[in-house]
DNA sequence: ATTCTGACAGCAA
DNA sequence: TTTGCTGCCAGAA
């Protein structure tokens, strides 16, 4: 059942939908962090769950921007699970962001919280 | 049921 | 400032 992305997101699911859910809803052109959506799902802490859950994320149909899920320093620590270490990066250049060094320079400019957002 | 692990985050040195 | 250790919680084995 499709979820309306206007619509903020129940806890009906389980945690890994919820991701990928909010993940969903990142808009083209910004980027948000893991603690930022595990916040949102209200388990503030359980960050590495968030990105647990985006490692599954392949396995679900569907376009799950993944790449648009840095941590809190703007920092591409996701990239070795792009089948190509430089999957993560192009696509990110790809919607504008200037990746240095592993790092988004428009991180902060750019950020997207979920729970400021929805 | 128990133990291990992880695409993090926070804080102490 | 950078480095390292600890807490976190939901799956997987």
């Amino acid at each position: 059942m499709e979820r309306r992305s206007s619509a903020p997101v129940t806890d009906n699911e389980g945690f890994f939908n919820r991701v990928y859910d909010v993940t969903r809803m990142i808009p083209r052109g910004r980027i948000t962090s893991y603690g930022a959506i595990a916040r949102y799902l209200g388990t503030a802490g359980s960050a590495r769950m968030v990105g647990w859950a985006l490692n599954s994320s392949h396995h679900s149909h569907g376009f799950i921007p993944a790449h648009r899920v840095v941590n809190r320093n703007g920092l591409l620590t996701g990239k070795r699970h792009f089948g190509n270490s430089s999957t993560m990066q192009q696509l990110l250049e790809n919607e504008g962001f200037t990746v240095t060094d592993d790092k988004v320079l428009e991180f902060r400019e750019r950020f997207w919280d979920p729970s400021v957002e929805l």
